[in-house]
DNA sequence: CTGAATCCAGTAGGATACTG
DNA sequence: CAGTATCCTACTGGATTCAG
């Protein structure tokens, strides 16, 4: 550490140096959200998993799964069977992420109409304005 | 195209087309939540917001605001006084989508910890490999 | 099967300058 | 004060190819 510097004031992650905005960003990260949404129900294989999410690509799967490994939400296990057997599968830190992952779907879920009527609303406006 | 397998299934937000990505995607956007996070206690204005989040350039502000006011979470208020006074703040819709943001970031504080350990533990094995 | 490496197009987003 | 418009760079992420 470098400076004293007090690390979250009233909670909020304005701040970069924030910690918490290191899980921020990972909540934002499109793929990683599918990726542990698609791990819920237990582990699953590489390709398998990429199949499942369809429009990832191998390179962006990759990728994701090896951050979420690092940052200690999902951990791999591989073996060694002819063609090589890799699972991957939420730890348990990761468990109570998930619930909110559920929350927001479910919130997304219950709201996406009203969000759709006022895009709707918005853009009929805008249109009349031009 | 080299997926010929549509698949559309049902439930999860694995299809473009799905409307609750929509809302997954707002979730996901960096400014978009820290100005919801930031009107969470009241209305701001512009030049407000732009010097309370800091970080955000006026071209981003805009955006996010005009987006998220087109999705029916944030509510613009212009009154005419002599330097133009434009006020911005989340609607009731928004009060929900707040809750769970706070409960992100209560997360995020209570494991921020445990996710830097395990990268800390994971670039050392890294660079022990290495 | 599970990746890593390279190439490259599309875009997000910052800096700057101008308008009502 | 509250934006809009333009330019321009840097990064994201898909397609492809190679390797263990």
């Amino acid at each position: 550490m470098t400076a004293p510097t007090p690390l979250s004031r009233t909670g909020d992650a304005y701040d970069p140096d924030c910690p918490t905005r290191h899980v921020l960003d990972r909540i934002g990260d499109k793929w990683a959200v599918l990726v542990m949404l698609t791990l819920k129900d237990g582990p699953v294989r590489f390709n398998d998993l990429r199949r499942r999410i369809g429009a990832i690509s191998q390179k962006m799967l990759s990728q994701t799964l090896k951050s979420l490994e690092r940052d200690g939400l999902v951990s791999r296990a591989a073996y060694a069977t002819v063609p090589v057997t890799v699972e991957y599968r939420l730890t348990d830190m990761a468990q109570g992420l998930i619930g909110i992952l559920d929350q927001i779907t479910r919130w997304a879920e219950g709201h996406v109409g009203a969000i759709m009527d006022a895009r709707r609303a918005h853009d009929a406006r805008e249109a009349e304005a031009a």
